[in-house]
DNA sequence: CATGAATGAGTTTTCATTCAT
DNA sequence: TATGAATGAAAACTCATTCAT
């Protein structure tokens, strides 16, 4: 797990957790998500959290010593899952097929998890209090190796000349917009991505707009 | 401006501001933006509000008889400005030149007024509470003329088949993501669309992509 | 007044105090000493100060924004008076004199302030956690000064050889001890400095041992 | 063991105690003595104290069912040795030796344990809320004892008059002061009892101070 | 128009204590 | 004996809002 910088783990004493503080720990950090998620660090209520995940407050804040500890547990927590999918940009694969691969699995990821994008949407927007760290570190190095992948493509001429990096820029603000902004185009459309359909024909779009504006041809979907 | 069906106007009795309640309302409008895009409406407090206006709280709530009346009064200040681009999409015009423009707009929006953007990223991302009559109403309207617009040029042969919608959603994602994520990006590049240079490495970059993955070619960039 | 180091004033906004504002200061000042001089820090809420000084809870921590800084105000408003006799201390004249002066002046402030007195002791016991810099410095200064003008009164043979900074702590010692102790006192003698004969015995008491102590001999009381 | 009136013993069960109860119990003491002494009952904390003595909140709880509990023992257990000194006070010796060795003992106690000098002026300061039974009864009558000691000597001539109560009063200050108000005196001094050149330089001053004070002449000092 | 004074409802946090094992 | 888990009551703030001037 991304460590958020603050002292140490937050649980009692012991290494191992029991299976109870196991168990009441994933009940706090889902119920936190999804309340962090929609009112915002501010607009959340441990009261609301501790009633979500099902115990007193005062039992959830024996888990968590503070607000702003659940609330980094729940960041740590999903930063790492959040930023998973670029890893697996295989340099020695298609660009083509990679980055199509990339990008379907950012759309599963928003599909899936729209909470945690919004979190974390909403955490840089706040100016990334908790993460910038993270983000000029981790997440640095990570999209570094992964420009230079891309960059090596464009170099043996198999992919348009285009900034890696806005490119993976771009690849994020279209497939996290259909999480962050999904009561938007669910006004507007009637539709989230929740719907297969909308999903398939979401992910199509994308996928070929970048493609092409990169010069690549969309792979055939054999998955 | 786009209302917000609050209570009636929110000025005190007569008709016809006064000089100096317009200053003061300007001055209120421009402190919350900043205040509500920085932390959100329940991190955001009245009084700072106040102070960031130059005036006491008391005061500030003569011209804005709540916190919530402040927040819908900026929102629908903004809204108007952060709407208009895509009022241009000319139905006559070249595509190409079109879209660019567009996008262009849409990335002087996101250079000039990001903390618009944030607040409107935000008010959505909390699910609307205000705006939402307004998304399904004027905004779905206006999506759908523009989306007309686009198909008619597909239509006639003049871009590549795609969802015109989605491509409208595709072309807010990548222009509005610099301002949202302005912290990130400079976390990750030490740059912002505060840097002229930068800026026009996005716009092409940004314009590039999409025109291409429509099957256009950016037009000359003669302004 | 002494000054505690914390962050400026306290008050709201403007120079002077407004009539109000000065009369509320003051009822807080008065109930917290008493609040917390009979509990300590600790013990003391901010609830009963606020009652005793007759008004909300709000209002109070609208004139002093938290607990501390109502004790800090509290232990400064207090010191200066605390600590003053001792100034009196006069290089020119007889030391039975104005040694019997500044024990009297000692006395009738454990029996005028005994929770000034009872809020001083608390203070140092605990550590003295606001006022340490206090004793380090202005207290130091004042004391070493008037260690020499004991001290200049032993060279010159007035008075007989004897530590001069253990002679004020000797004098520090059994006045207040009528104050911080007076409890003990009144459970064991049945009466307290309230009490006139009390005081007056009292005064003669410890006047006499130390002015014996010391070689002196207590002058005519005539004031 | 001094009792302090509580609901009977506050030890589980049976009649003797194990060796591991024992321990702990004496464990809890000690913490507690440390814990109450720097912070007042209300400022001490059950997790401090516990963790003080190495073991878990809810053991120490087992050994004392309450705070006020561990409270009360710590008093108890502090009071006995607290005022032991004066009942060594020997109406058969000489005022000066039998005055001198009290107060270098008391000296000794404020050197040995301070804080349980400071316990105990806690307790009295906040009104002596659970030992006040105690000052009355059994204190009482040992003063009224030791103060007919001193009385004889003084009807037979040995010291100058001086209430007996009141010599007994200065002595409890002046010895007391250094253990309570120690942070004071190493903020002024630079030192404390526990520097054996200070303590001899303070119970010297003391003494010779006290004992020219009632008319005697300080013992040689011959231990 | 403007502000200082006041408040009540809510929110986080602390902590002694109890419960179950 | 011992401890981890859980709780309820209290306490310190915070803040939008109202009142009086």
């Amino acid at each position: 797990m991304m460590s958020l910088g603050g002292q140490a783990s937050d649980t009692p004493k012991n290494g191992g957790l029991s299976r109870i503080q196991e168990r009441n720990r994933s009940l706090i950090l889902d119920a936190a998500l999804s309340e962090f998620s929609r009112k915002g660090f501010s607009g959340a209520t441990v009261e609301r959290i501790a009633a979500e995940a099902g115990m007193s407050k005062s039992n959830l804040l024996y888990y968590f010593s503070s607000k702003e500890a659940i609330y980094k547990a729940t960041l740590a927590h999903i930063l790492e899952v959040w930023l998973a999918p670029l890893k697996t940009l295989d340099p020695g694969g298609e660009p083509a097929r990679e980055l199509a691969a990339y990008i379907r699995q950012k759309i599963e990821m928003s599909a899936t998890f729209p909470e945690a994008s919004r979190l974390f949407a909403n955490e840089v927007m706040q100016g990334a209090p908790q993460i910038l760290p993270i983000l000029e570190g981790d997440l640095r190095r990570l999209v570094s190796e992964k420009s230079r992948v891309i960059q090596d493509w464009i170099d043996a001429g198999k992919m348009r000349q285009v900034d890696p990096v806005q490119l993976i820029f771009m690849i994020w603000a279209t497939t996290q917009h259909y999480a962050d902004f999904s009561i938007q185009i669910k006004a507007l459309t009637g539709k989230d991505l929740s719907d297969p359909v909308f999903f398939e024909e979401t992910e199509n779009s994308i996928t070929t707009l970048i493609l092409n504006g990169v010069g690549l041809t969309a792979p055939g979907n054999d998955d």
